[in-house]
DNA sequence: CGACCTTTTGATTCCAGTCAAAAAGGGTGG
DNA sequence: CCACCCTTTTTGACTGGAATCAAAAGGTCG
């Protein structure tokens, strides 16, 4: 019997659930891939330790990022034809439960405490992805980078780390899949944020908020505005 | 005592429900607003008729859509901290439901298969959401085009009504906004398509796809090609 | 028929893409 | 510890497509 942990992404409860009786840990190295796009969907997945990303292929050597995913969250939901609709791939080394289709419904249907928290992680899930979309919608390149930060600063804030420092477990070329921009882009805009003072980097993986007017009069920024 | 009835997307199972003993029914002229982003959120909606946009506030005149509503779904979901995340309007005339957050919650938790018609609403949204940040990944203005087309017409087929001509309930400006595009752009977009006989526009509102392949090529184009 | 709003069209500007080359990391084995 | 290779990231020069602004055309409603 496996008891999972499913973490409320606000960090507040984390109540102890049994999710399946079945769920098997599995494990991941970097760079793998976990689920593929189009295959049949025969399980979920809920990540104990590491970061996942959900994607979808665009060309070779070419994709656009759906979402990043840390421990407590859980994919492989997203399904049309009982096909999965995006793939998966673990950024860092995973460890995660697989929980199988079936045991997953039996279960849902008689944990009605389970449905609630599943609806709450649905409906972070669906507010994040909205906030993807609208980041996307944005054109500038230092304002979609500075999106990012922030978003990826909240989830940071939800799993009760510090925040005086943001962390980026991902890699560059993730980061342009995400924001919609070339890599070579996105090089620019952290530059640029750089040289401005809004942003200080640590190292490639570690930035912190110098400048938190200017960063947030960027976000809010109607019309280009790169004063200063 | 309202009997609400929650309209599966995929247009199979049409199950009433008692969604909640206080649901009162409202009525929005086209162009009103119906909850307005960082309000207290006290109800969501439940729409019965007309359309819906939900949406973001960028500048003066300026905004970014999130999501087209139709008869069945729900809205004012997203919340953050009490308070609506986004703003919704009435694209038609409207005929809603509202359902108290109260209410719902104490009926929620009462009736385990309205938490199961819920989640599987949820993941509906959550998937068209991820569906518009891919298109707004995309650069080129005709790609969006056509991938926008392509959701109005799966929504539509879901619906269970016609899909040889598409139907399009809002302006070209809230397109606009929903594709990320300057409504200059979707104007030579939509001529673009119209004179390489790929769509053909009965009027501004009526759409038909006259060459799916070339429609199909387009959206799965990994790199410019406006051959023909 | 006329006033107003929506949509289209035209000319210019600007930002990010692209391609290619250089530089910086990261890991491995001597 | 260093030399080496390979991957990731940065930088530079050029191109292209959409934004912008403004003006004209088309629709709609009184």
């Amino acid at each position: 019997v496996s008891q999972v942990g499913l973490h409320s992404q606000a960090g507040a409860t984390v109540r102890a659930v049994r999710l399946a009786n079945v769920a098997s840990l599995a494990s991941f190295n970097k760079g793998a891939d976990i689920v593929a796009q189009g295959e049949p969907a025969e399980a979920a997945f809920h990540i104990v330790s590491g970061v996942v990303t959900t994607y979808r292929p665009i060309a070779e050597d070419r994709e656009h990022v759906i979402s990043f995913l840390f421990p407590g969250d859980v994919f492989g939901l997203v399904v049309e034809n009982g096909r999965y609709v995006n793939s998966a791939r673990a950024v860092t080394p995973v460890k995660a439960y697989r929980l199988p289709w079936q045991a997953l419904q039996s279960d849902l249907s008689k944990d009605i405490h389970l449905e609630s928290q599943i609806i709450v992680k649905l409906l972070q899930r669906l507010r994040i992805a909205q906030h993807h979309a609208f980041l996307l919608s944005r054109k500038q390149a230092l304002v979609r980078l500075a999106m990012f930060l922030q978003a990826m600063e909240q989830l940071q804030a939800g799993r009760g780390e510090p925040t005086n420092e943001i962390y980026l477990p991902m890699d560059r070329l993730a980061i342009a899949a995400y924001v919609g921009l070339s890599p070579a882009a996105v090089s620019r805009g952290f530059r640029s944020l750089c040289t401005q003072g809004v942003i200080r980097a640590r190292d490639r993986r570690h930035v912190k908020i110098t400048d938190r007017d200017a960063f947030n009069r960027l976000i809010a920024a109607p019309e280009p505005d790169l004063s200063c």
